[in-house]
DNA sequence: AAGTGGTCTAGACCACCTC
DNA sequence: AGGTGGTCTAGACCACTTG
């Protein structure tokens, strides 16, 4: 009656969600149809689709072709980071960026860095080292492996003035990913490249990238002490 | 012609993030209407506002209404974490859980936590540190701060049973959060608490939880060494 | 003021999976 | 084999925001 957007999908999304919570629908419980719930919400069947997508995509139903909508037994919280990228993070905190490289080498990958790609042959690769400077001091660290079957061009390329990321990102695009964050010691390396103290707490965030089934590069990214991820919203 | 899902959505999306990934359209740029796109591709506007909405979600392309698509000029990262239910969490590794209540009391928040909420005020707040155990070992130690305006009744609650998280998603469960990650050294009160090393590296994972405007809880819960997080797909 | 993306509808067909 | 969610279409109207 006074409502603005009365059959809206998060109107709808969100009395369904308050279903949950109340109990009426408990965790493991079957959801009627979408088309049942349309016919009571009094709105179209894809309006309930959109809110359904919605509580699909924040872990709270799931949903299978013929086998209906279930409440999530397991509920998760369910977030999302932003991770920029490091020449962008920095400029834009009013730092000036600087980029060094450290090491560069073709090895074959050891044990953990083939694992994280799901491969068991061995694979020859490239190893960069390098630093990413906020205010000329050390603000990340990066240890990186590039595949040179999928992306030999890099080989060629001098990393000593751009960053293999800046390259990677304009020539060898990733279409999947996967983030593994944790927390370090700084090794006595550590400490001596970033020039902090030994054994201080450091967050690593790990980049693994492929496009399709191609490996690309994978990162092991030392952040500074106090580095912090915030989520989106 | 041979192609299943000529005109998918997914199909229109990746067609789309070619011409970005080849610099048809570049960083900055504005991509043409919607309803051109649809024409050129001969398929629904509908498809393609799908389409779109995934490259947006994805962090590829803004959209504004009246303002058009633009492709992003900082390209990010955008990763999706799941962070469990801890007692799930350790339940699916096929451990034992435990749970232990290590202090309970009523204080004013200090403005730490009261930043977390984008309060001035001062607010009374009842603050729970809790140790989750599996296998009878630290695994995760939390320490809450649960909104006494908004949750009366929690002070109520036998907290050394049952978990304030447990009873916080039954009865006061939230609708929007924000997570905060980053490493820690662990203090002697912490290697204490949770038998581990004095300086070793935590994470740590802070999470503040509202519904609507009215603040719930905050948590900064402490892994143990060790503890990793990993994105989704 | 007008043009863009956002939403909603009704209907059709499809793909997947459980029954 | 049949029922469920997933997708696509065509069309209409709305909301936002920018020129």
């Amino acid at each position: 009656m006074s409502d603005p957007q009365r059959h809206s999908w998060r109107e709808v999304r969100d009395r369904i969600h308050a279903r949950i919570l109340d109990r009426t629908w408990k965790p493991g419980d079957k959801l009627p149809r979408d088309e049942d719930i349309a016919e009571e919400f009094g709105c179209a069947r894809s309006t309930v689709h959109r809110a359904m997508r919605d509580l699909s995509e924040s872990g709270i139903v799931e949903r299978r072709r013929r086998g209906g909508t279930t409440v999530r037994s397991d509920p998760v919280t369910r977030a999302t980071l932003d991770i920029p990228i490091t020449r962008l993070e920095v400029e834009a905190r009013g730092g000036r960026y600087g980029y060094q490289m450290l090491r560069r080498e073709i090895a074959e990958a050891p044990p953990a860095v083939a694992a994280n790609f799901g491969l068991t042959a061995p694979h020859r690769m490239l190893r960069v080292e390098a630093l990413h400077l906020a205010d000329g001091r050390p603000y990340i660290r990066e240890d990186r492996w590039i595949d040179l079957e999928t992306v030999p061009e890099i080989a060629e390329v001098d990393l000593t003035r751009q960053s293999a990321n800046e390259w990677l990102v304009r020539n060898r695009p990733y279409n999947r990913f996967q983030v593994r964050l944790y927390a370090h010691n700084a090794s006595a390396a550590d400490a001596a490249e970033m020039g902090l103290a030994e054994g201080a707490a450091l967050l690593i965030i790990e980049r693994t990238t492929w496009n399709g089934a191609d490996p690309i590069t994978t990162v092991r990214a030392t952040t500074h002490p106090g580095y912090q991820l915030v989520s989106r919203d």
